[in-house]
Parts: structure tokens; C-alpha cells; sequence
DNA sequence: TATATAAATTAGGCATGCCTAATTTTGAAG
DNA sequence: CTTCAAAATTAGGCATGCCTAATTTATATA
């Protein structure tokens, strides 16, 4: 087997190549709270196992062994999520942090006893896919962020970053959960305030926020002014 | 907070205290599978953390601080073990192993909700005694090993050793859980097999496996043959 | 094209825990 | 009281992962 801090370097990884291609150390070291001189050792040893292809000063990119164990450590990640919340009534907001320990030690068994349980679900409690346990991501949606919509826009929450307890907790109050409808009713310009219902109840949030909100099934109100926005937001990454 | 190397050495030292006042090196790392080295050195560690004290040459002996967290461990081990029985349909001879590794992460939030959805429960799986949050073991039974009993002797099954998995699985097909009602019919000399009844079904025994069996309520057929054993019985340790 | 700067890497260390081999201590038996 | 074997310890190493400081590389911009 392979040691939790190859498992975590594999899944920051994997997470991160959903973003950009290539996955550089300054990111890594980031979102792992390491220094890149820690990133760069860790990945050449990761890459002598070839779990990633390591490019000097060029970024890294998982390869097919190394995706699987990120797969795994993420299904588990999000199977536990949904357990700890629908078995131990857990707030969503605090889910994330148990998870990501127990995602490095429940046996295979008791994975699949928990899958059992919950009915064998495909999204966690912050509306991520579950990968299956061969490692595939089903049904992928057509999302967008909620900073992306325009006024009149309309559509489901889809998902919803998990990364920060706070926000979701938020969230929550706002009953923004995956599922629920939501209406953008304005959008303040340069980053502004977004005025949006949900459940038919009002709510102002800023852009920011925005963000970290996954909305799928768009109905656009006014299709030549997203187009313009998308096309202006395209260059900003 | 502690590693879990920390976690493992104090578990150990505790459960070998309750049989030998002094713990001994070699004692430890026979029950850790480590070095007697690494075991003088961690020891030493623990030692000037306050969490035991240790005279050279001669064993050591947890302080309250070192004998808290060993309660704590052993206080998550059982109730996961019961958690996982209870909750996930776990087997028997199976939850040991998984809870070794889940003592060490779960939050003190998850574990109270454990307890709270298994009915604040006394003992695991085995019968061990699930220790208090403030580190305290309830109600000591009074308990004889089931190798200490003669032929008409009959009682309670209280507690079996939990760290073999297929003795385990052994005692499971023979119905001797924790609770059930067993009457000694037979003993053969010189650590033979014994005899017992189980819930009406008779089964024959290693007599290695029966010192790993409690028992309580014993009720004893013949007072003068029992004391005879006893006293033979106890300068074999 | 030259150069500044951000990113990445190399160099050199530290802590934790584990190991084997060698040495010291203890305590029991002669 | 000596001797010897078992137990414990010291000595010296190794792997993993982390760090800071110094250096190298890539690249965007003047």
C-alpha cells in the first residue's frame, strides 16, 4: 500500500488537474499547506513509483495508476461524507474535516457496508459525484458557477465547494443545498452582490461566494448577455 | 494532542499493567511486534512527557496523564467495535482489527454520537468493559477463566480476549458470546479438552482456548475440588 | 534581446520511529 | 560469592516528511 501522505499528494493532485493540465508545485504546496521544497521531494518519489509524470519546472500529471488511488481515496472521502451526515447526523459543514481521515483508514469491508446502507448514492452531501469503486465518474452535469448567471437566470444548485466550513455553514442558512431551486434576481457589476431566491426566500450574497456554487439545468433569461459575459470571463483565468 | 505511535505504546502499557504491576520492556514490544530498542527509546520519550515513569532495568508504570489516554484509546476502540458490530453488521472476529486503526481518528463529537445511537452501552462485543468519557471502568464483575472451572461448575459467559480473530470465529459457531449460559460437563488433566454446554449444545475445547473465556455467576457443583484446582492453578502463571 | 521576477529546485537539517549489533545490568543457580 | 543467561540499554543507521536558505530556470516585459 501506499503511505497517507502519498494519498493525500495523489488526491490534492487529482483535484487540482481538474482545474489546469498541469499541476505545478506552488499549487500543490498550497493547497497542502507544505513548502514547494517539500512538494518537489514528494513528487520525485512519487513519480520513481510512477504513480505521476514530473516535468522540471513544468508541473506534474497523474498517471493511470496514480488517478486510481486518487479515485479512491475521493469515493471514500465522499462515501464517508454522506455516512457520517445521514448515519451520525453530522452537519454538513463539519463532514469534510472527519473525512479526511477516515478516508486513509476504513478497510474495503466497511466501505462497502456503508455504500450498502446509504442505497448505493452517487453524490455526497455538498452534491459531488461519488466515483465508483472502479474508479469512474458517472453522469457528468453540464454546471455553471453562479457568479456566471445574469440576472433572470435560473436553474438547480448542483454542488457546492466543501472546503470551507464556514461558507457551507452559510449555505446552509440559506438553504442553498444541492437540489434546491435557485433565481438569480440581480448582479451588481465589478464583483458585486448577487441577489438570488431560493426556496422562494431572498437572499443577497457576495461574488465571491458565488464562486464556490455549482448550478446546473440553466435556464438562461437573456441568452446575448451571458454570451457576452462568458466570453469576457473566458480570459480572466 | 499525541501520535499515534504515543497512543499505541500507552494502550499496551495499560493493557499489560492490569496483569503485572511492573511492564516490562520486553513485554511491550512482543505486543507492539516492535524492537526492545525502539521500545527503550520511545519509552524514554514518554517518559519525559510525564506520561509514565521508567526505572531503568526495571519496567515501567503509567502516570494518571499517560493512563487518561489510555482510556481514552480504549474507550474508542470498544465502542467502535460495538459501532461497527451494531451499526454495519461487522462480524465478530472481524471489528478488532478495523477499530485498532479508527481509535486513533475519530473526533470526541463522532464518538459521543456512536454512544448516544448504541444506547450509552457498558461493554463491546467481547464483554469488555467500555470505559466512562472521564476515564472510568464501571461495575467490576467478579470473574473466574473458564480453564479455572470443574465439571458441574456452570455460569455466565463474560468476556473473551478480542485480539485473535480466528479463535473469534471459533468461539462464534459454538454460541459462546458474551451472555450466554455455559455449563462445564467435563475436564480432562494435564490442559485436556473440556466439555461444555452452550445455550443446550455440547461442544469440546482446547483448554488454551478456555483461559481466554470469563466467566461470571459461577456457581460451582463441588466448593472443595474447585479450591484444590484454584490453588494448584495459580502458582502456574 | 536583455533582464527582472516568480516558480522550482538543490543543499543541508531536524524529528519521529524503526532497525541490528554491541554492551551493560540484573538476578538466579551453582 | 561467582558466574552466566536473559533482559535492557547504548551506539550507530535508515526512511519518511517536513523545514529554511541559496541557487537555478522559465518567462513576461521593457
Amino acid at each position: 500500500m501506499c503511505s497517507q501522505t502519498t494519498q493525500d499528494y495523489l488526491k490534492a493532485i487529482y483535484e487540482l488537474s481538474e482545474r489546469s493540465d498541469r499541476v505545478m508545485t506552488k499549487d500543490i504546496a498550497a493547497k497542502l499547506k507544505v513548502s514547494p521544497p517539500s512538494v518537489t521531494e514528494t513528487v520525485r518519489k512519487l513519480a520513481a513509483k510512477k504513480l505521476l509524470v514530473h516535468k522540471p519546472y513544468r508541473g506534474v500529471r497523474l498517471t493511470k495508476a496514480g488517478e486510481k488511488i486518487a479515485l479512491e481515496m475521493i469515493r471514500h472521502h465522499r462515501l464517508i461524507e454522506l455516512y457520517l451526515q445521514e448515519a451520525l447526523g453530522i452537519p454538513w459543514d463539519k463532514v469534510h474535516e472527519e473525512a479526511d481521515r477516515w478516508e486513509h483508514f476504513i478497510s474495503e469491508d466497511v466501505e462497502d457496508r456503508m455504500d450498502e446502507k446509504l442505497g448505493f448514492p452517487t453524490v455526497d452531501p455538498h452534491g459531488a459525484q461519488i466515483p465508483t469503486r472502479d474508479g469512474v465518474l458517472l453522469l457528468r452535469r453540464k454546471c455553471e458557477t453562479l457568479s456566471n448567471l445574469a440576472a433572470g437566470d435560473s436553474g438547480v444548485v448542483a454542488e457546492v465547494s466543501d472546503h470551507d466550513s464556514e461558507m457551507l455553514q452559510y449555505l446552509g442558512e440559506k438553504g442553498m443545498f444541492p437540489g434546491a431551486a435557485i433565481t438569480v434576481k440581480n448582479v451588481e457589476p465589478f464583483d458585486g452582490p448577487i441577489t438570488v431566491t431560493v426556496n422562494g426566500r431572498k437572499h443577497s450574497i457576495g461574488g465571491s461566494i458565488a464562486q464556490h456554487v455549482s448550478v446546473t439545468d440553466v435556464r438562461k433569461a437573456d441568452t446575448r448577455k451571458t454570451d457576452v459575459r462568458k466570453a469576457a470571463g473566458g480570459g480572466g483565468r
